[in-house]
DNA sequence: GACACCGTGTTGGATATTCAACAAACAGTT
DNA sequence: AACTGTTTGTTGAATATCCAACACGGTGTC
């Protein structure tokens, strides 16, 4: 998204991306018409397709759009050391906070969609990478484990309305992930 | 306003206002620029003229809208007699309610203000028409006291979130006005 | 199968808005 | 008075969006 992109389009794919995550909590995808999302953003709908394919394009666009923000998000950190690794779960989740009601909607879906998928992969990279050797394939069940678990957390969070604050939740995966159900004790 | 304006002029018309009426909270009228209301409402400036001629036709039409639902409004009761007042009162009232925000910025400004007059004639053509003799000079300035306090009763409400029900600010105008101060024993 | 309704993808012309630029007026500073 | 910065009112060309309409496909009803 340019920089100078013209503030109609600014404006109309806003409305449009606001219009379908409303509808998007309301009802699932697959029930969920351009028409009608054009009427919900108040614009015709000849102006949806000169920015959007489908709605599966859209949809493609905004989760796009949170995938990219969140990696500037936690680029933006200069993170230098192992134990940096709870920092960067708070700085994710500080995001996740920031972008909640879209983060939600887009987690919550009940399809296999690529967003959790992608979220995952943020993870792994930044939470994960300095931590566990990724060579042996233990390990990568290892991290696969230990990312869904996390993620489902967060779903559940998220679920309560980021009621816990982001460090106090970054806290609480890392001890999950250290220490397993010896955590219990 | 017709019924087929176009929905660009209509989201133009729309976020002008209100961006407007955002600043008249914020500042004097007089300190508003042109130019800022446009950055608000992140409107090309040369599309504010196009609708309006100056700050002055903005608020002017603003008011005319507001009057204009309001007589639309209070005309939609087919009250039949006198004591139809306090209906009539609280009608108005709930019709300010609805409105609060803007109706609060445009009688709170410091001007002698058009709106302030065009709410009192609109008050005394509705509230009091049909209980007060006009003919004489001292009914005139009895009406005028009347409306005064009114409306004065009517902004201290609106500096307290409309608390209180309309049903209730009704009531008491129409005590203060048929009993003064012996309403107070 | 015929029909009615709905949503879709597309088209062409009209319209509203954008943008950059200009000249002028205004206000503040030296 | 000269200069600087800001706002104003305006202009013309480009652009984005609007609207109505069309043909088509899909669905449901009789």
């Amino acid at each position: 998204m340019s920089i100078n992109l013209d503030r109609r389009k600014k404006y109309t794919r806003m409305v449009l991306k606001n219009s379908f995550i409303q509808l998007l909590n309301e009802k699932a995808f697959s029930s969920i018409t351009v028409k009608e999302i054009c009427v919900l953003a108040d614009i015709n709908r000849s102006t949806f397709y000169t920015h959007y394919t489908d709605q599966f394009d859209l949809l493609y666009q905004i989760e796009a759009e949170i995938i990219e923000e969140m990696n500037k998000y936690l680029n933006e950190c200069n993170f230098v050391e192992e134990e940096e690794s709870i920092e960067m779960t708070e700085k994710l989740l500080e995001y996740i906070k920031n972008r909640k009601e879209i983060c939600q909607t887009l987690l919550h879906r009940n399809t296999g969609t690529s967003f959790e998928k992608r979220v995952m992969d943020i993870a792994r990279e930044f939470l994960l990478n300095k931590a566990i050797n990724m060579k042996t394939t233990e390990a990568s069940y290892l991290s696969t484990f230990i990312i869904s678990g996390a993620l489902h957390v967060i779903k559940e969070w998220l679920a309560n309305d980021t009621k816990e604050s982001p460090r106090r939740i970054a806290e609480m995966i890392s001890q999950f992930t250290n220490k397993g159900l010896l955590f219990m004790n």
